[in-house]
DNA sequence: TTTGGGGGCTTGGTCAGACCATTGACTGGG
DNA sequence: CCCAGTCAATGGTCTGACCAAGCCCCCAAA
């Protein structure tokens, strides 16, 4: 009885976090899944007996996550509707942490490596003839020698996002794609400051090729190692060499506005 | 001027969603940084011309990510300060996502193998004392006999943990924690199922102590295979051997509620 | 002069009630 | 049979109020 009594603070739970606590205790247990609809706001609120300030703002919560999706008006698609779409929610949440340096440019290019590696495996394990023309659909794109380099950029994330898809692993696929959209801003102002455009637009066809080529042939081992090489090579060489400031990516000159 | 015009609906944007934009685009140019206090909600609402129940559900978006930590009364740590917390609220929704079978467990277990190799080959090219420490404390807690399922359970994720730290890449240390997090309550009721349990836990303390070693050894090739085999291995072996069910986790009588 | 306590201000948390906008379903007239 | 107008359901927004937690500061007492 003498021991220094671990007082550990009591859980201020905020009235919000008590609806949120029983709306994801349904989903949890399974009695809530993808396609069901939550009773309408103003009937959680006599449910569960708060206000609607605070049911709304477990929903918003919820919406975040992209795990509910609402509708306004009546019919079979109107209210609250548990969904699953987490790739947004997973961008925005990078996104939001990469700009807070909280994840280093190079932390993200590891993670890239690593991600898009085994999404490049799998994609040679098991892409559909589907897959495969998504592919190569950017990749035609990207031949184009008058496509603008925020074009360029987009069918880049676009032909990395369809090998994700290929694997067939969502998880993966989801984390891959989120991952590579936070760093789209970021590698369009790279792009933008290099010296030979062209030089490097050649560059990453003959590599997005060969990458293409490998997953067609379905060779795993080599599809992967031809990715990560892609990734850690361009980012290594050219990224680098361009981005100085190794933490922050923000305002050179001006302070703030007020 | 007669092609099908490709009308893309308006953006619909909601109240609260323009103050989130509003507010995250000070954070993406770095006006914002981590330790800034926001200003109060009732200042925001009178900048932005907004209620408050808007500015509310925006910080709620902000703080379910992790991105900030609100505190009533004055002070200097009162308000809504920006934060960097991305572990809780990666967690929380891999959770979620999992529940809604977005993810089937397969793809995540190739997911934490994945993540884990990267974490491993980290972990052993740059671990420190400190770091080799904590991984070996959870080795000795987990070579008690004595060990509960559950402390077993929690060690082993500690252990994964301390790998993950180790290896210095916050953005790849948070989510090989999140996944290993969101599969802890899974692989604890399959820990409860097994035959042979004592046989199971002599299996993994071995796998453990060769991942250790080969850390501590500095030998990223093959502290990644290690673990990489380790993940696979067990989930391959043991866990589908126990759970039948390929996607679905929950109720298997009662249907839905109401 | 120092110290202790209490009032008051700031700030997030909650609530009640009202109104608006969108959407689909119902209904009556052509 | 079809169309348009109406209506109810539902999420979105706003207003204004009160509560609770903390810190600051001033004043009284030692």
């Amino acid at each position: 009885m003498s021991e220094p009594i671990a007082w550990e603070p009591v859980p201020r739970s905020r009235t919000f976090e008590l609806v949120l606590a029983r709306i994801e205790e349904q989903i949890l247990t399974g009695n809530l899944r993808v396609g069901d609809r939550l009773p309408p706001e103003r009937e959680l609120v006599e449910l569960l007996g708060v206000s609607r300030a605070a049911v709304r703002e477990a929903l918003r919560v919820l919406e975040a996550q992209g795990a509910l999706r609402p509708r306004v008006g009546t019919g079979p698609a109107s209210g609250s509707v548990i969904a699953a779409m987490p790739s947004a929610g997973l961008t925005q949440f990078l996104r939001l942490h990469m700009a807070l340096a909280h994840f280093p440019f190079a932390d993200v290019v590891e993670a890239r490596a690593t991600l898009e590696r085994s999404s490049a495996r799998l994609a040679a394990a098991q892409a559909t003839p589907e897959h495969l023309a998504a592919m190569r659909e950017q990749l035609d794109r990207m031949d184009d020698p008058r496509l603008s380099l925020e074009k360029f950029n987009d069918c880049d994330t676009e032909f990395h996002a369809s090998i994700a898809e290929a694997g067939g692993n969502r998880l993966i696929a989801d984390m891959t794609i989120a991952v590579r959209n936070a760093v789209r801003h970021t590698l369009l102002k790279v792009f933008h400051e290099l010296d030979d455009w062209e030089a490097t637009a050649a560059r990453l066809r003959s590599e997005h090729h060969a990458i293409y080529d490998a997953i067609a042939a379905g060779d795993s081992e080599r599809a992967g190692e031809l990715v990560e090489a892609h990734i850690r090579g361009f980012h290594h060489d050219l990224v680098y060499a361009v981005l100085d400031e190794p933490e922050r990516g923000a305002e050179p000159e001006s302070g703030t506005g007020s």
